[in-house]
DNA sequence: CTTATTGCAAACCGTTTGCAATGAG
DNA sequence: CTCATTGCAAACGGTTTGCAATAAG
């Protein structure tokens, strides 16, 4: 489907495209930048990490891939399947990211959209807190990520 | 009531602080560093840009400033009221910002974090989109504000 | 006096970009 | 062949930090 759209712009569709596109949707998980630099070092294919960015532009610009800030430095990046939508909660301990999504909560932003006459293109809901896991684990040295906010 | 936070912390009341302090609570806009900056230059209160980022965090921190990134690359910054709460709209042709609160969304994020047993510390909502002022002139040159995403 | 705070400039960190070399069509 | 793409390294933009000078308590 990159493919499609590749072809479709008249955009070359290279061995590096094609590699990060397959990495990429080889597991649902979240991802930031880095993280693919890592998992293509580990497959060993070798992409610049300027055409990660490039690429990750090019995905996000067609919609397979989504990329939101979670109130960090960094951009955080997820396969999209088209109609779905959903929101996150992130665990501020061990950085894990749980989706969820909300039938009320959905309608109710169409409502207040409506209200202030605001054209929504995209909207991001994240909440920050800790998880089950992390909060079990209170006081026994919970398990903080690196990056973790 | 900054005062009050600092020597409860045995902090210094300085001049800067003070100014900074008030500057921010003179109105209710959102802002981020560098409208501070300016802000203060023309106020004829010269205060450094680290210091600016160090109060800020002061007050973040105390619980008196919010601060959340919209999607962008820096941050943004609000003084916050206690017990008061809200969401944005954020225009991404004029940069405007519009608060917003709903109640039945508040109380189904509380369902969520139950259903995940996540123990929700903060949360930021953002739905991006054209405001109506963008939408009514659309086709006349919208007024793409600077930084606007 | 003592210790926190300030301003400066340099460091940082993730992301973007100019450019010459490379490779897809 | 031609033009898009790649990799490199340098640039960027917002934020943070080390350090010597300064000022609050």
């Amino acid at each position: 489907m990159f493919d499609d759209f590749l072809r479709k712009k008249a955009l070359k569709v290279t061995r590096e495209r094609t590699a990060l596109f397959d990495e990429i949707f080889s597991t649902h998980r979240h991802f930031d930048a880095e993280d693919l630099v890592i998992r293509m070092r580990d497959r060993g294919t070798k992409v610049s990490r300027a055409t990660i960015y490039r690429t990750l532009e090019l995905l996000h610009g067609c919609g397979l891939v989504g990329r939101v800030r979670l109130n960090e430095e960094k951009y955080r990046y997820e396969r999209l399947r088209k109609g779905e939508h959903h929101d996150h909660l992130v665990c501020s301990s061990c950085g894990k990211v749980i989706e969820f999504v909300d039938a009320a909560i959905e309608k109710r932003q169409e409502a207040v959209c409506k209200e202030y006459e605001f054209l929504a293109t995209s909207h991001s809901h994240q909440i920050s807190g800790v998880c089950s896991g992390c909060r079990k684990a209170a006081g026994k040295t919970p398990g903080r990520v690196p990056g973790a906010a």
